[in-house]
DNA sequence: CACATTTCCTGGTTGC
DNA sequence: TGCAACCAGGAAATGT
């Protein structure tokens, strides 16, 4: 399930292959994922240049010449760049030891719904197995209405503490609830906000208007710390996340709690618990995120 | 308005 | 071995 850091890190790995190019042609599957009628997209995008890549919560942005074409990856959704000069692999294979699927560079298969031809040869392979992924095209002017309901975005100036307290308010929903949301902060999603709320002490069902301001400023510090570490391990993969080049990423290896259920905590040694919470599978230590919150000394519940 | 639940989709895993 | 049931989840749509 790419978010922030996998993204991110399609995002670093595309940008030098990409940026400064020309899209030819596209070719493409299932029309379900696409925002906008394929052939308009072709006629509008064919012969502009790529003059940036940029990146606003999960949402991926090639910046063209009039246009912004935009991806969302959903839960499976794969952007990989396709060099002529690199042969393809043969195709999936199995991790020995973990169960990962590896994909590499390879061809298109029944699950590639797009592809981005360059004009200096290459192309970008859009596939997605579950289609719950995206890709528009809007003007230029549209951009801020796109998204104008995304919340603070980590490392900007946005991202303050002021505006992150204000986002609280006094609502009742639980703490893991408010991380998915996007209008909070952009770019969490489930991997990461049980990471953040690992990190910063929390209990994924704490009500959000029960956290003292200094629960609050611990997960303003977790959030970005967990997501840096996720970009730089090269994204999390669970199952079906490749980086550009088609490859795995790293940070699985470095989960605290996330899938680690009847695990030991990495800090304490207690079991690691799950419950479902927003109808997502939700994993925490009992023991360093107690419901009650943590004392002062961050040890023994209140 | 605030919050909860349902829906979309496929393939891997589980259990008989 | 086969096959049905179940599970994973981002975010829009729908329900309370
Ligand atoms: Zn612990």
């Amino acid at each position: 399930m790419p978010e922030l850091p996998e993204v991110e890190t399609v995002r670093r790995g595309l940008e030098p292959h990409v940026v400064g190019g020309f899209i030819d042609d596209i070719e493409v599957g299932d029309p379900k994922i696409f925002q906008i009628e394929p052939h308009l997209l072709l006629e509008q995008i064919r012969g502009q240049q790529i003059l940036g890549l940029t990146r606003r919560g999960k949402y991926l942005i090639f910046e063209l010449e009039r246009h912004y074409f935009i991806f969302h990856f959903g839960m499976t959704g794969q952007l990989t760049f396709r060099d002529p000069n690199r042969s393809d692999s043969e195709g999936f294979k199995r991790h020995p030891v973990t169960g990962l699927q590896r994909t590499r560079q390879h061809a298109p298969d029944r699950h590639t719904h797009l592809q981005v031809h360059l004009r200096q040869g290459g192309a970008m392979l859009f596939r997605d197995i579950r289609k719950f992924g995206k890709v528009f095209l809007i003007e230029k002017g549209e951009v801020a209405v796109f998204f104008e309901r995304l919340g603070l975005e980590p490392w900007t100036p946005d991202y303050n503490l002021k505006a992150f307290l204000q986002k609280f308010g006094n609502r009742k929903l639980a703490i893991k609830s408010l991380l998915l949301d996007q209008s909070f902060v952009a770019g969490v999603g489930n991997i990461y906000a049980d990471e953040a709320l690992f990190a910063a002490g929390i209990h994924p069902a704490r009500k959000v208007r029960s956290l003292r301001k200094t629960e609050k400023e611990s997960l303003f510090e977790a959030i970005p710390k967990v997501l840096e570490e996720g970009i730089e391990y090269g994204g999390t993969t669970l199952r079906d996340f490749v980086n550009s080049d088609g490859n795995t990423g790293h940070h699985q290896e470095r989960l605290q709690v996330y899938g680690r259920k009847g695990e030991s905590c990495h800090r304490c040694g207690t079991l690691i618990q799950r419950m479902v919470i927003s109808q997502r599978s939700t994993c925490f230590c009992p023991d360093c995120q107690p419901r009650g919150g943590r004392s002062r000394t961050g040890k023994a519940p209140i």
